[in-house]
DNA sequence: AACTTGTTTGGAAACGTTTCCAATTTTATT
DNA sequence: AATAAAATTGGAAACGTTTCCAAACAAGTT
């Protein structure tokens, strides 16, 4: 392997010490013509470049950040680091990137990781950031950091959709359209305190207009028994009109699962979705859903970090009703007249069976 | 600023030297059992970590590896790091990442920063591979790395879909559903060695089964123009019945613009499109394409660079056949018999228009 | 010519580890 | 009890950088 060249080694060769050439390099302290000429030629001889590590040791910071986040896959979350990406690339730092699979256990281990390899500020997506331990190791060492994706109290530390309030929006759709009871989907509840909050803003949005108190379907891990589970739970609950999926995956799943049914959606059962994502315009019928803005937090979050860092102001987060937006779809039934000409009935193609 | 403990601290509680407390910690040499206690005790309270930094310049390596992709926002690339990820996070190793937006020109610098970090080896995804600079310095330095999604002469330097291969194949689906003349249609053409050598294997495909020479329909960034450069394109070559996207998204994309200047979509013109993300399943018709899988390849890559660093045996990656395969769909038609019952002509359902 | 001032330069310490090596202590062997 | 062998321990150097400080030098000012 080909042994990087040192400061050593340029100082050697444009025959001054390694004092000169670190400020001749940083454009620190002063040097004279000459000498910056010969150290330029020894840098290109040599193909010099700084380590980055050495430069760390000293200065006891990196040019990092750290992002913990439960997917890489889920395109909310790719957004997300695309945006952050971004701003982060511009300011010059890197991102030091674990993905916790959606496991709490892993949060802490990863955020240790991030704090020994003296990242510069962490963004991070935790399970619940209430009672979130490596949170707290973080916030104990008053490192710079921004939750994405979490709400928390203090306004520079998170952003986020406002979870609470988007459920209530999604309340608000399924009553106007006439729907009195409905089911709420979620994947993993006890893991994910975003889950627990768009049920508990569900739950007010439905109480706020007179609907029934919305019935709760939990499943696992896998997708496997989800039409199964949907079948006993609108037998168990047979007066549901629609259920709110706590994110579009599970949205198009149970799109899927009710046509297994031979359920049309969404005459026979409405859905609404959360997220937003792209794919959601391009199904039959297409996904009414709460749309959210991934790249815009991401990057918000790596910009709040950035702030941190350099002492700036921090950014603005969007208020709570701008981090997100309804959108109509085929998936939402109107439940008045039957033969209503606002379109909001789209029938269902039989041609299109999307599980073959 | 809450300053983390160091080894020093460590040593100083623990009443010993600092050799000793490394030593007990990494379980290397010897300790009596009462040194031990009294450095756990040591660490237990101050909660000591040790700082990777002062490890990586002392080892000069991390337990880092560096990946530069195009983009994190598309699918193919997200599941790729997805799948590397898990490889590397059960190593002990961490990802940092770089991301070039399809900028050629950032691929250099992207990997001259990865190697000033001293990661421990690189996984990469270049714009055209032949002529790489930075991939030169990589292979100059002998860094452990693996390209991904590039083709690469050596077996175990690359993780990828045999673009040629597959792009054959796309020919073959033409060639049996009685096309003759087709389009192939590119973004960013001159940036990426994976949508010339798609065109390059598609041409011999057609070349091979009788077909007429493919026109190739370039377009820049945006999608804006699309349609109307579609429509010009096919005013150009008015017997073009099917169209080879080079990547699913392209292949959504060129779909809505056909259905904008009225062509029903397969009845029109067919599509097949490149690389089987999920969306195609669910959007009407269902997209034919080739079906690649980006987590493999990406758990493969991660791999192989882990073996070029612990120097044990490279795992191997799939034979070229084994990299795609073709999936049918609705967008792909029989140009025979009208009405055939095989079913591969899926009527356009005029109540859907995804532009809305 | 003797100052003062200002610029340029390089030695050395520090950052947090690991590891070599020698010194010390313990244990085993006669 | 004396010696050999083995185990335990800590000092110091090294990794690549920045920065403090003092030394050397140049240029003005009396």
């Amino acid at each position: 392997m080909h042994q990087s060249a040192t400061i050593k080694d340029v100082a050697l060769k444009a025959g001054c010490g390694v004092a000169t050439v670190s400020r001749v390099l940083n454009n620190t302290g002063s040097a004279s013509p000459e000498m910056r000429s010969r150290v330029a030629a020894a840098v290109k001889e040599l193909d010099f470049q700084f380590s980055e590590v050495g430069r760390s040791l000293q200065s006891s910071t990196t040019r990092t950040i750290g992002f913990v986040v439960p997917s890489i896959a889920n395109p909310v979350y790719a957004d997300a680091l695309q945006g952050a990406q971004e701003v982060l690339t511009s300011s010059g730092y890197q991102m030091l990137l674990i993905c916790t699979n959606y496991s709490p256990e892993s949060e802490l281990s990863a955020i240790r990781t991030l704090i020994s390899k003296q990242v510069a500020g962490i963004v991070l997506t935790v399970s619940d950031a209430e009672r979130s331990e490596g949170l707290s190791i973080i916030r104990n060492r008053s490192l710079p950091h921004c939750l994405l994706y979490n709400n928390a109290p203090v306004s520079h530390e998170s952003w986020s959709v406002d979870d609470e309030a988007a459920a209530a929006r999604v309340a608000q759709a399924f009553s106007e359209n006439l729907h009195n009871q409905t089911g709420f989907l979620a994947l993993n509840f006890n893991k994910s305190d975003r889950a627990r909050q768009r049920y508990e803003g569900y739950c007010a949005g439905c109480k706020a207009r007179g609907m029934k108190k919305p019935q709760l379907l939990e499943i696992s891990e896998d997708f496997e028994d989800l039409t199964m589970k949907l079948k006993l739970f609108l037998r168990e609950n047979p007066s549901i009109t629609g259920i709110f999926a706590s994110n579009d995956f599970l949205a198009l799943a149970i799109v899927r699962s009710a046509r297994k049914l031979a359920l049309n959606v969404p005459r026979d059962l409405s859905i609404i979705g959360f997220d937003g994502i792209d794919v959601g315009l391009m199904v039959e019928p297409t996904l009414a859903t709460i749309v959210t803005e991934p790249k815009m937090l991401g990057a918000g979050a790596g910009r709040t970090v950035l702030s941190f860092i350099n002492k700036t102001e921090f950014p603005k987060p969007p208020s709570a009703d701008q981090t997100f937006n309804f959108r109509a779809g085929g998936s939402l039934a109107y439940l008045g007249a039957e033969s209503s000409d606002d379109g909001k009935i789209t029938p269902f193609p039989s041609s299109f069976d999307p599980t073959k």
